[in-house]
DNA sequence: ATAGACTCCGTACTCGACCCCAGAGTCAAG
DNA sequence: CTTGACTCTGGGGTCGAGTACGGAGTCTAT
């Protein structure tokens, strides 16, 4: 049976045409993000459209969401809970405003030592260096 | 013993007074961030110095270093480095900026999304979901 | 001298999102 | 019918930065 034409692929295939690996998509399942098909046969058959399944996935991905928000996405789909998925992204949104002002934080902190350190007497004490001794700021590690 | 007027402390009043816990500091230890001191008798004994060296470590990685470069930095303390350190810090300021612009994309997207979803007729499909285009399958909640 | 807090040491576990492997079964092509 | 590519199951490993645990030893205040 061809792949291309057929309404049904195995996970291999799936797994090429939406651009992950096979084991993402075995992950995926167990996680609930995807459905396992009932096998007739002894190999699965994946309906074409998980393709876009995982596309969603993929792109939900690169907003930032993490693979629960997905799920939870994911289970609301059906359309009758708009106020959930609002919640959610901006939720999330919301982080992404943090992150992008704590690394704007940590950018000009940056910036103005390597600066500082360019035009500072070869004598002194590399103020990149010396800023770092000082006790810590409320700041929290921003990771990710 | 006070602690406070001593030159050296247990590893538990210098976690104390770094304001991290004791497994930390072993953990600091075993990536070579932090010396073991050589103990006289059963309890190690810390000097007090060691705290400004977490600090430094941790406002390191309030910067988003990771400990790894913070272990190098650390190897370039002694001041003959000044190069290395502003390449350090130099590549890792990119890093930031690199990481700031993803963000305000996504951002970008995200309110543009929630948004519209809004100010959306109710009976119309949520932009959230639609725009990242999902398919309709069977989910049945493999959790084994 | 004894309670209770602390230290030491080692190992193992956490989180998130996968990746890799081995062994057995299965399918399609030549 | 054989070959070779693929699938299934199940388990383990990876990375970073710690956290948790358990048992034995030790220190200190009462």
């Amino acid at each position: 049976m061809t792949t291309s034409a057929s309404e049904t692929m195995t996970i291999g295939h799936l797994a090429r045409a939406a651009g992950v690996g096979v084991e993402t998509i075995r992950y995926y399942q167990q996680r609930g993000l995807l459905p396992v098909p009932n096998s007739t046969g002894a190999f699965r058959q994946y309906p074409v459209a998980l393709t876009a399944r995982i596309y969603f996935i993929k792109r939900a991905q690169e907003l930032g969401f993490s693979l629960d928000e997905i799920t939870e996405l994911l289970r609301l789909e059906d359309g009758a809970h708009r106020n959930s998925i609002r919640r959610i992204a901006a939720d999330r949104l919301a982080q992404i405003e943090k992150k992008v002002a704590d690394l704007k934080r940590m950018q000009k902190t940056l910036k103005h030592l390597v600066a500082e350190c360019e035009h500072t007497r070869g004598d002194l004490p590399c103020p990149i260096i010396a800023s770092l001794g000082q006790p810590r700021s409320s700041m929290k590690p921003v990771t990710a």
